[in-house]
DNA sequence: CGAGGAGTTGAGGCTAGTCAAGGCCCGTGG
DNA sequence: CCACGGGCCTTGACTAGCCTCAACTCCTCG
């Protein structure tokens, strides 16, 4: 069933249909070597599993809906972001191959948030009924969820530790170094990675003006840190980088000692 | 119940043991109503589950520990933080009833972020063997545990809404309210809550400074929004609360009425 | 070629961080 | 018993960083 989805960012007519379904037989192997990170590419079973392909800027999941699909992105990538009732649309996260989506669905009745497609992108689409059974059929896939939704957590833990910076400066220090991290767990360059968003989504998802960003990006390149160019960053000086991720307003250096006492349980 | 117990945050050496295992038989039925939310109470079965009980203060997991232990809050409460390499502690979250502690570590080798008991708590303590033991064994309980992960992806988004704000009044004002909705999900109330935090605490999760948390909380209390003596907040006139939570800088109040959809489902 | 969006840069005002002082509540100890 | 000390919270004054507004350039696309 060639379902076509349309979005609806254009105000005029949506001329070609934005997502659909690809033919290419996708192993559940695959898919469990996705979301858990390995690359092992283990069994050859070919199980049915859909794929979908996504244009860039297409919707892929509708905030409010109550959405039955639930997706772990195969390639490219989304953000995901909510439109207050001002009209004003707030970016939440991004989210790179190995990321689910929708699974919020699983404890809420709607979507809390639309994904859109940064570039054109292939994920895979699996109803609610179809992942508990393949839960139940391969433990190894039940685990791989698992893992992929605590991966998830650990990336939101990251992304808060990223906002709460209180400089402008460091804030997106520390943006552009979590970005280079994820970029390295995905095989892919440390040192040059492509921003994915634009200046204003950018400044959405830190809680900046997005010329805050723009003067953030071009003084930490003055500062040798960065060589910027459009959504092309790379890294030239990645000590100073994370320095400048640690400057906190006024907050240099104190030498706090920690305190290391275990408390202990007896077993 | 009686909440006003005392704390014992002295960094000398502990006295007692703060961390100590519960007698009491906990069933496996009460952990997944706990992990999913509902309140059937239903079979009477009685699984050796670990209770442990977490003194005010007690440090449960320890940041960069490999902790082969994994903890579901059953009451009381708990904050997650960071402390960066000059000594300054960061919060991260804040964990009530129903969350789940250190199952980050089912994709990474050592804990992320510490947890300190907010107040005295009780948590279940599994072993990841015994984990996925039970989640073989009960496929109820597997889906608990996707419920309760998933939900905490959505608290994090929420989260992450809440420092999106640029001012740190919408900041605060939406912090309260998320604290409210938290409550009303515990079954408590939404109008009076208890700030478990202090000020100190509260700022460094939000990203400000801890005058400006104390201005911005006189502040809204001077408009009418709220009551507040010291950690116990009244919220006094919601509507009011809401329209400060929207107002980013230089986005005021404008009457832009876009689109209006409903805004949740009926139960 | 014009339109429009994205990005950059500049000027100015105001928020919020910083430093500092004081009040309040609790603990300890004289 | 009260003084003392050390937290936590509040308030004030000052200042700087960031948001706002407003240009301008560059690039893409129709």
């Amino acid at each position: 069933m060639p379902l076509a989805l349309i979005d609806n960012h254009t105000p005029t007519a949506a001329p070609r249909n934005t997502i659909a379904p690809l033919a290419s037989g996708a192993t559940l192997a695959e898919l469990i070597s996705l979301l858990d990170g390995s690359s092992r590419a283990a069994d050859t079973r070919h199980e049915p599993l859909r794929l979908w392909r996504v244009r860039a800027g297409a919707t892929l999941l509708h905030e409010g809906a109550s959405q039955p699909w639930l997706h772990v992105v195969r390639s490219g990538a989304f953000k995901t972001l909510r439109t207050a009732e001002d009209g004003y649309q707030q970016v939440l996260s991004l989210l790179l191959p190995g990321d689910t989506l929708g699974f919020e669905a699983l404890c809420r009745r709607q979507q809390p948030a639309s994904a859109v497609a940064l570039e054109d992108a292939t994920v895979y689409a699996l109803t609610l009924s179809e992942l508990t059974a393949l839960e139940l059929q391969h433990p190894a896939f039940d685990r791989a969820v698992q893992y992929a939704l605590t991966r998830q957590l650990v990336r939101c833990a990251e992304m808060a530790e990223v906002m709460a910076a209180v400089a402008a400066e460091a804030r997106m220090a520390r943006f552009v170094l979590w970005l280079s991290s994820r970029m390295a767990a995905q095989g892919e360059s440390a040192r040059r990675l492509r921003l994915r968003l634009g200046r204003r989504d950018v400044a959405s998802l830190l809680g900046l003006a997005h010329e805050t960003v723009s003067r953030a990006l071009t003084a930490l390149a003055a500062q040798g840190c960065l060589r910027v160019n459009n959504r092309d960053i790379e890294i030239t000086d990645r000590a100073q980088l994370q320095a400048r991720a640690r400057h906190t307003r006024g907050f240099s250096d104190e030498g706090v000692p920690v305190v290391r006492q275990p408390d202990c349980v007896a077993a």
